[in-house]
DNA sequence: ATGCCGTGGAAACCACGA
């Protein structure tokens, strides 16, 4: 079973390369991020077409997050991390699909930093990890999927002297996520190659996907019931190439379903 | 390397992204 997820960064304006890369991989389950556009704006019968349910959480203007599949019904568990009920942002979505359960995240940016969008992300990602905690205990697997924005290590940054300050590279950051995976997750792209490198978001500019100047900022995150069961991974980097194409690149794990 | 590109929305600029 195949499991990607994709930062599209509008999911209207990028609807024909979403709906050409659905054609050409045919992902069983996903995971979207940046879709926006508000809850009447999302393109169900396009996805529907290509034989995907939906379920998502849109938002005027910002954010939004989805989830769709091919191989069964879309049970929503939630939509918004628990935590804090002043949180508007629609960033976060959870279901169980084929008996997995999914959970869809697009992790505040937080820049500039210092400052109340950093506080924001910091107070944000306490949440995740709270909530994780708990989704560690229930007897299903569980995959966290989605755009972290964080590159956990040096390894992650193409120049990272250069994003020492940066939001999504703080000292700060890369300890919430480095605590997140030590609860139990496996960072299964980087399980999966521990050494190369592998970016998944180039700038619009400077060249930056033609110079691979890159971050590795969409990850997943898997529960421990898929210990043994991650058979590949990779980045659909050829799809940042295409025309009119989000800054991001899709993201995938091959598993065992048999779970 | 300071948003140089790109989106959505409101109103021909602005907020926001990483």
């Amino acid at each position: 079973m195949r499991i990607a997820t994709y930062n599209v960064n509008g999911i209207n304006g990028r609807l024909p390369v979403l709906l050409r890369w659905l054609s050409e991989t045919t992902p069983d389950i996903v995971c979207l991020q940046e879709l926006k556009a508000p809850q009447e704006k999302f393109p169900e019968q396009a996805i529907a077409d290509l034989g995907y349910e939906a379920l998502w959480h849109g938002q005027k203007s910002w954010n939004g997050v989805a989830i769709l599949s091919r191989v069964g019904s879309i049970s929503e568990v939630r939509r918004g991390l628990p935590g804090d009920p002043e949180d508007e942002h629609s960033r976060y979505l959870e279901a169980d699909v084929a008996g997995i359960r999914v959970c869809c995240l697009y992790l505040p940016n937080g820049n500039p930093a210092p400052g109340p969008k950093f506080e924001y992300k910091l107070r944000w990602f306490d949440r995740l990890n709270d909530h994780a905690a708990e989704l560690l205990r229930i007897d299903m697997p569980v995959i966290l999927a989605g755009d972290f924005n964080v590159m956990p290590t040096d390894k992650d940054v193409y120049k990272p002297e250069r994003w020492q300050e940066d939001a999504l590279f703080r000292p700060e950051v890369r300890e919430a996520f480095k605590s997140l995976v030590e609860q139990g997750w496996t960072d299964a792209i980087r399980t999966f190659y521990p050494d190369e490198i592998i970016y998944t978001f180039w700038d619009y500019f400077r060249n930056a996907y033609g110079r691979n100047a890159g971050l590795r900022i969409d990850h997943f995150l898997l529960s421990p019931q898929f210990d043994g069961r991650l058979v590949a991974a990779g980045v659909d980097r050829e799809v940042r190439g295409w025309e009119k194409t989000s800054d991001h690149a899709p993201v995938w794990i091959d598993v065992l379903d048999n779970l």
